[in-house]
DNA sequence: ATGTATCGAAACGAGCCGTTTCGTTCAAGT
DNA sequence: ACTTGAACGAAACGGCTCGTTTCGATACAT
């Protein structure tokens, strides 16, 4: 742990006055992060984050209303560093959107592990279920600007529902996740796009 | 609750001799069910079960190691008893496969919260993910004939990766159950199956 | 008749929960 | 200069569930 100015001379964090001490919360995001890295999310409780981070649990709770919003807060000190595809075309976007977005972002760095814990707590916590739905849902919608793209390119009809092809590869990505197979799936990306653009090859209609 | 012939007259169950009581295991596994039907899968402890049942903690514990066996066991008893579908086209198996095997399984009955549970125990628990990622893809191997009969039928190429098609469909499944929207989800599977056979309406790929 | 494994009930210590209290520290407002 | 008020860590609270242990009663097995 750094010893910031926030810090005093024996290593103990104090209130630096009526503000939060980013000294604080920078040592319980580390925390939370360590925790996760050498428990699991088995071990990753509010308690062992406090011991971790010499803090008192009363400053975790003023800042992070239940144990799924530091855990999403977390996630999103990796995410900032990506910036957002736009190839020029529908196929690299969606490409790059698995590539560095999902499964290529889960893959490099403790994320996946992160997420994967998020989502399983939101099966059994409602709140944790709506922090979590409230950020994918804001998230699918910015990505389905890469359609809106590609409609006013011309590349597909109007009536394609962004939405659902976004919901594709999000779901195509999620499960991989869950069931532990980003790095197999990394190699399957092309074909997954492949398929959401065109289909099945030589599909005829049968009655 | 049934009184069987393992209660006594005042609804007691108590032990019959020096073997397990199958009222008891059957007591359980219903007190199981109706926990999980009532108080979903946050209210699923070992506690709430032998209260439920009127049984004590160390009988369960002493025929189910943890709480995941115990949700498996449950899982067990709604096996599915749906047939296989074979509509004779690509599309209404596809279709069938949602309807019957998958979202429309899911939200009919308990299946549904039972299987969002383990799968949320198996991103923590060693052994729960084993045994499902084992059942995971024995069922994936099995629908993956369904691509087969429509390769015979002419209806697909031959390159067609069956695999990635059982994939697709699955993956978008189990994501609209995790996210709690399996009803909404069942409105859009003749659009997400459209979407798998043909791809984007009037894709043009641009260089 | 004896041995033994089961049963439900009850209690155990441990751990985490989320909250409250307390004394300290310091920025902001008066 | 002084007061107000918020944030800090420490400690303790009551409540819950955990998995285990102990207990007396039961009834099959030998």
């Amino acid at each position: 742990m750094e010893i910031t100015s926030a810090d005093t001379d024996d290593g103990v964090r104090r209130s630096i006055g009526a503000r939060r001490n980013p000294a604080s919360q920078e040592a319980i995001l580390d925390a939370a992060e360590a925790v996760l890295r050498e428990s699991g999310i088995g071990g990753f409780s509010i308690e062992a984050v406090a011991r971790r981070a010499r803090a008192g649990k009363p400053t975790i709770y003023r800042w992070w209303p239940n144990r799924t919003a530091l855990m999403l807060d977390v996630y999103q000190r990796f995410k900032n560093a990506r910036g957002f595809p736009d190839t020029g075309t529908l196929r690299g976007d969606l490409v790059a959107l698995l590539e560095n977005h999902l499964l290529g972002f889960w893959k490099d760095s403790l994320c996946g592990v992160v997420y994967r814990a998020i989502i399983a707590e939101a099966q059994s916590d409602p709140d944790a279920a709506a922090v979590l739905f409230a950020y994918q849902a804001e998230r699918k919608q910015a990505t389905a600007v890469i359609v809106d793209r590609a409609k006013a390119r011309g590349e597909v009809a109007e009536t394609v529902d962004g939405a659902l092809i976004v919901d594709m590869i999000v779901s195509f990505a999620w499960h991989q996740l869950l069931i532990g197979r980003v790095d197999e799936a990394m190699t399957a990306i092309d074909g997954v796009v492949d398929g959401v653009l065109m289909g099945c090859a030589g599909y005829q209609r049968k009655e």
